[in-house]
RNA sequence: GCCCGGGUGGCGAAAUUGGUAGACGCAACGGACUUAAAAUCCGUCGGGGGCAACCCCUUGCCGGUUCAAGUCCGGCCCCGGGCACCA
């Protein structure tokens, strides 16, 4: 082997030989047992960046471990291609969205397969092609034959100059992006999908996704926000009734106003005969639908002049309109106890409004003085159900509700259902076409292609103005009729592309039994910011394949992994105007101190000093970005691999430092030059299993002792998905190698070499597989590297003739004792007892109690 | 504002899940090799005290449980992710 190590070299011929044996095609075998692998698919925004690089390195890792393992594997990529950004960048660069997209394919499918992910390439994808969307617009047909489709006023961002509606990520404080006009809320008629159909089972499901982080998981839940209480009738007179839900019915005795949001029914009324009303309403129309800011804005209302009469006591209670209130949960009202709930009890106390109340502490005093009472406690105030305790109150006084027609108990769940409209070009066209008189019909022929020979002008969709696009013939009457302009929402074709996947090349279905082999997906790895609405969206999606038909599961996603972000060091300077410019921190040259410390930051083409912004998550806005294509360039593919596992465990945030991949760098060498040093004796033993342990020499036991100790850790790890000590443990058994003295240990030297090399190889080959193809070359066998099977750990290597037993007193570090393996609890009490340094810590003392662990630690309590 | 995470040396982190805090690596410093540099190799490396053996302090802050707390409980502070049209 040449005494160099060449990684770019290795790693293409390694490559090619991969893409010309086929290995990672994935096959259906129904004897063989299958691994369904899947990182989520990139945007095709132009280069990959690190996040990406991240991703797939673990998902990669993660598929090459569980095909060593024996199970088929299958792991596809492809591209989640519609969206936003295409059409910015079609404006910016004069471009259509598809040319500009099919680009930046072409170039990340190079970066991908640059560095050499295990992916069965003839199943890639492409969302945006007519191939893949026109399923989904066969399927939203489908949905809509089962009633699961409706069309309704929803809310939108209108930017009243450029007249087009804006995404959240459009309005910059209050403002479009583009025009920099005030935006408003707009109603327009929308796409929806029921997804609160499936609220109860999309929450009990989360009961069974034993490979899901609990975080994800109460993220759904509390997403999903199922609630039970009541819904109670007040009567308003001269108008419709005001239902309101509540989970405190309890407190009904409580309720000194309601209040409405700035669009229910009520409020549009009343604003019709007052000025103020209508200015009110008009200024909460002045927002972004965001919810974090309907959240942080300050609570303000209006009375509405009218009131409605409390079920229970008869009495008139006013009624006020309140920006706080949202029509899209429960009823579009609320009741308002004060007392009992501190967003109502800052609202009253502002607008001066009666607080009463209802509920009181089991024991103690009540003091709403500052603030409410929320707990649950005991009723006062409240007619026959005085005495009650909240949870008993909750009840009776439903009941009671119910006895008298005026409410009745209901489930309530902050999920909404699923707008999928969006008017937009660069999307999949929602299938339907409308008759003269504006009545929708689903298309019956597919794909309803996307036009893509388009000029964006960076105001609107230009299929909103393209007759060729819209005019149609209606498909039942046959009479001249129009297309549905709108698009889908990008999240419809990331919701079943994993299905998708199992049926590459399927031209007369959306799925077929392939789909059943492999699903679900065994490994899901994806970043954590898709926490909810994907990974939520996804699982609707695959209990409506499942009701039509198509499948037979009822969770797409067995495991998930959520990794975390890639962040850097930001660099700043900011201009007279006050705004802030970012460097790029491989322009930048730190200072250090005499500590080692970061002692100010210079700009290294003028040599003039840089602020720094701290740790961010890399993104073109700060500048902090690292190609990772110029880290390839450099070190190679393994070694850009190895660092990205090393530097932090998958599920928290990796900090970049181009020190530390050097170092990577470096650890790869040395496990060359170990390779080369020992090629001949390798080639030479070729696998010799360890057999002969009687009278094994010492220095070959002491070796075989880590080799195995470590080889048990990196199972642990691989399992617990821990793979920044996978790797550490290589370096461990690296350093282990590099001072054993072969020579010395006599007969079993070669063995043990053979032995502890295998073990280096099969534990970094997930990780660094181009390297490892070659040295796993060395041994001569016959089989790949892929189908050598896994390691195991042999337990009599375990075995240790000392244990280094760790002395307490009072819980303080006071000696460590080699004790023989052999030895009994009261022997090794005695020689803790007898450590001078132990007897100097107990003088004066009187022990008390001795605490021993078994194999580990010794505690002696004494005063 | 609400929901979910995180906080350990100069830095990235580890701690077998309540039992030796800092494995492994980066940076830094000292040395070897070299005409020199790079590369490589050897050594030191949380803070403080001590000639030394050793001792004291230390896991964001405050309090608690325990023989024993980075780990469990309660309260705070700071940072990040999500909040339904970024993906």
């Amino acid at each position: 082997m040449p005494q160099e190590y060449n990684p770019s070299e290795i790693e293409v011929s390694v490559q090619a030989n991969w893409q010309k044996t086929e290995i990672f095609k994935a096959v259906e075998d129904s004897a063989k047992e299958k691994f369904y692998c899947l990182e989520m698919f990139p945007y095709p925004s132009g280069k990959l960046h690190m996040g990406h690089v991240r991703n797939y390195t673990i998902g990669d890792v993660i598929s090459r471990y569980q095909r060593m393992l024996g199970k088929n594997v299958m792991h596809p990529i492809g591209w989640d291609s519609f969206g936003l950004p295409a059409e910015n960048a079609a404006i910016q660069n004069n471009t259509a969205p598809a040319a500009w997209t099919d680009d930046n394919i072409a170039e990340m499918r190079g970066q991908l397969k640059r560095l050499g992910f295990s992916y069965d390439w003839s199943r890639e994808l492409t969302t945006c092609k007519p191939d893949y969307y026109k399923w989904e617009q066969w399927f939203f047909t489908k949905l809509y034959e089962r009633g699961l489709v409706y069309k309704k006023e929803s809310e939108v961002n209108w930017d009243p100059v450029d007249q087009t509606v804006l995404a959240n990520e459009q309005v910059i404080d209050g403002r479009g992006w583009r025009s920099g006009a005030l935006v408003e809320k707009k109603k327009i008629p929308q796409w929806f999908i029921k997804i609160t159909d499936y609220a109860e089972e999309l929450l009990s499901g989360l009961d069974d996704l034993d490979g899901w982080p609990d975080s994800v998981k109460t993220m759904q839940r509390n997403w999903i926000g199922k609630s039970v209480g009541a819904e109670v009738e007040f009567e308003v007179e001269g108008g419709d009734n005001l239902r309101v839900f509540t989970t405190r019915p309890d407190t009904l005795m409580g309720v000194t106003y309601l209040a409405v949001a700035s669009d229910h029914p009520l409020a549009v009324q009343a604003s019709e005969a007052s000025g103020e009303i209508a200015a009110f309403r008009k200024e909460c129309a002045q927002s972004s639908t965001a919810e974090a800011d309907m959240e942080t804005m300050e609570k303000r209302g209006i009375s509405l002049g009218i009131t409605a009469k409390h079920p229970m006591t008869g009495d008139q209670i006013p009624v006020w309109c309140a920006n706080f209130v949202l029509m899209t949960y429960g009823t579009g009202a609320v009741m308002a106890v004060p007392a009992h709930d501190q967003r109502d009890y800052e609202f009253a106390s502002k607008y001066a409004i009666d607080i009463k109340a209802v509920i009181y502490p089991a024991d103690g005093e009540l003091d709403i003085s500052q603030a409410a009472f929320t707990d649950l406690g005991v009723l006062k105030n409240s007619a026959e159900f005085d005495g009650q305790t909240s949870d008993q109150a909750k009840v009776s006084i439903t009941a009671w509700l119910e006895k008298n027609n005026l409410g009745e108990q209901q489930i309530n769940y902050r999920l909404r259902d699923w707008g999928v409209s969006r008017q937009r070009y660069w999307g999949c066209p929602i299938p339907f076409i409308y008759d003269a008189d504006g009545n929708p019909t689903p298309a019956t022929e597919f794909p309803v292609e996307l036009p893509t020979d388009v000029v964006m002008d960076g105001v609107g969709s230009p299929i909103k103005k393209m007759s060729s696009f819209i005019d149609t013939v209606h498909p039942i009457t046959g009479e001249a009729a129009q297309r549905e302009t709108d698009t889908f929402d990008t999240f419809f074709e990331s919701s079943w592309y994993y299905a998708r996947y199992c049926c590459p090349g399927l031209d007369t279905d959306m799925l077929d039994q392939r789909a059943n082999y492999w699903l679900p997906v065994d490994q899901y790895v994806g970043g954590i910011e898709h926490a909810v609405m994907h990974l939520l969206y996804a699982r609707f999606f695959h209990k409506l394949m499942r009701d039509v038909g198509l499948i037979e599961s009822d969770e797409p996603f067995t495991r998930l992994l959520t990794q975390g972000m890639v962040t850097a060091e930001t660099y700043f300077r900011i201009a007279d105007d006050g705004k802030r410019s970012f460097y790029n921190p491989k322009d930048v040259e730190v200072a250090l101190d005499d500590k080692g410390k970061p002692a100010g930051a210079t700009l290294i083409s003028d040599g003039q000093a840089v602020e720094s912004g701290g740790i961010e998550k890399m993104s073109k806005s700060k500048n902090n970005g690292v190609d990772p294509q110029s880290m390839i360039d450099k070190y190679g593919a393994d070694t850009v691999r190895l660092f990205t596992m090393f530097a932090a465990p998958p599920e928290q945030s990796l900090e970049w430092n181009d020190d530390a991949i050097a170092g990577g760098s470096r650890f790869l060498r040395r496990v060359w030059s170990l390779f080369d040093k020992h090629s001949e004796a390798l080639a030479a033993v070729k696998l010799k299993p360890m057999i002969e342990l009687d009278g094994i020499n010492p220095a070959a036991k002491a070796l075989r002792l880590i080799t195995h100790t470590i080889i048990q850790r990196v199972l642990f790890d691989f399992e617990r998905q821990q793979f920044n000590t996978v790797v550490a443990a290589a370096m461990e058994l690296t350093n282990a190698v590099e001072k054993a003295n072969f020579a010395q240990m006599g007969d079993h030297g070669d063995a043990v070499l053979s032995e502890v090399c295998h073990a280096l190889v099969k534990i970094l080959a997930p990780i660094t597989p181009h390297l490892c193809e070659y040295l796993w070359s060395l041994y001569g066998t016959e089989q790949s590297l892929e189908d050598s099977g896994w390691i195991s750990v042999d337990e009599s290597a375990l075995v240790k003739d000392e244990i280094t037993y760790v002395v307490q007193v009072n819980g303080k570090l006071r000696a460590k004792l080699e004790v023989a393996a052999s030895a009994t609890k009261p022997e090794v009490e005695a020689l803790a007892m007898a450590d001078e340094n132990v007897v100097r810590f107990l003088e004066g003392l009187t022990v008390r109690k001795v605490i021993v662990v078994p194999q580990r630690l010794i505690n002696i309590v004494a005063n």
